[in-house]
DNA sequence: GAGTGGTCTAGACCACAAT
DNA sequence: TTGTGGTCTAGACCACTCC
């Protein structure tokens, strides 16, 4: 369907509202390559008379549009098709209960240790804090369908969930306390393959020296860390995957 | 600032929109605790009652909170606090020489190979293509400051792409190449890690066995398998990180 | 039936950009 | 000065939920 300047396109009649419509038309001309990065889309007035709506329905579509990226909008000259910014990919990666659950698997989980820790100076200046603070330490081996899948090592800053010792792992994951706990605010995050050392190895039941995934995560509440996990997947079956 | 059921909020004098005071003051009431999880939140007739406004501006203040995840609509209801969100961390992958670049290095890349390539038949079924049609093969490997970082094995749909033989890959990535020739549209991904073949630890320039961190990407444009790309990381010096 | 959100209108006034 | 987007209004009709 090419639309000439001027002309009148239609709305169909089905249900689907008329802001939703014009969204879908644009991204559709943007996709069809007839707009193309940087060049100006009509404005809200002509887009208006060509799809015989009010203003302000247009208006609607355009700003979404744009609050999602696919437009810029510049005031006093007009709006534009944004620039493609993927350069990136964005991968986003589950909490293990979840994601297991989500694939129709029974999740379980295995305490191995958890307790008032015995941190190094070098874990206290990575939490920012004294010595003197109470770290805690826990460590899970997470299983699905009875293989294991995850070993999460966690060191958990007593001040910002000082209850963390009294939780009941195997009904809840550290993931899900620490929330409610504690506010997320950001987030600092790191992936690296490494082999895996014995201890680690030992309980994810594979073989010395093979290839680990590893995430490393640290989370910060109210400007303080919260929590520092290090969690190990075995290079053999598992993998973070998804799409968008 | 407690405000009771009836009272009337005045709303700042400054030039900061009536829609956007108002989204502050809701986020302000679930920050503060006053209104939590799952609690309903008065409706868009009150509060255009309480801040003497239209209901059309409470109604975009509270449209665009809702589709900030932070409230949950539901019609004929009424609306509600949502549920913390973050069980998931995102982590972003930049394309290679922007993230050298980004580290104030030098990026450079040698042509290992580039031509109409010879895949196999599970190769077409990937791509969903017939056995007739042609895809070209790239192998790239990407330096940092000299030093290898990433082996780049990339197919590409001829059909999407027919200029790539013809592109000069010392000065455009694959990826950025791509990204002008096929409006992307779908991406998915796989990371995982792995031990190095012979073939990629040379390229690499790392002993053979050595872990490494492997990133599967399938791009999508208009329906059609644009390309799939293999990248081989050295897993002790390379690793995805960042933060958000 | 009363209350909720979902959408839409036909105007209006403003700030800003291009000319 | 004209055209653009940014915001807002005071209504309206609808679909849906809850009682």
């Amino acid at each position: 369907m090419t639309t000439n300047k001027n002309s009148i396109t239609k709305l169909s009649e089905t249900d689907i509202p008329a802001f939703q419509q014009i969204k879908d038309h644009i991204l559709d001309e943007i996709q069809k390559g007839v707009w193309k990065e940087g060049d100006a889309i009509p404005s809200e007035a002509a887009l208006a008379k060509q799809f015989s709506v009010s203003r302000m329905t247009v208006n609607r579509a355009v700003r979404e549009l744009s609050s999602e990226q696919f437009l810029t909008r510049i005031q006093g000259s007009g709006t534009f098709v944004a620039q493609q910014k993927y350069q990136a990919t964005l991968v986003e990666i589950k909490s293990i209960a979840e994601e297991v659950r989500a694939r129709g698997h029974v999740h379980s989980s295995e305490l191995h240790l958890l307790e008032r820790g015995k941190p190094t100076l070098q874990l206290h200046q990575q939490f920012r804090t004294d010595p003197g603070i109470i770290l805690f330490h826990s460590v899970i081996v997470h299983f699905e369908n009875q293989i294991p899948i995850q070993v999460e090592d966690r060191w958990v800053n007593s001040q910002l969930a000082p209850a963390y010792l009294q939780q009941n792992f195997s009904t809840i994951t550290p993931n899900e306390y620490l929330m409610s706990a504690a506010p997320l605010q950001e987030v600092r995050y790191r992936i690296e393959a490494v082999t895996a050392p014995a201890r680690i190895a030992d309980m994810l039941e594979i073989s010395h020296n093979l290839p680990c995934l590893v995430l490393h995560r640290v989370t910060i509440s109210g400007g303080q860390v919260a929590s520092i996990a290090t969690m190990w997947h075995p290079g053999n079956r598992y993998q973070f995957a998804g799409q968008f």
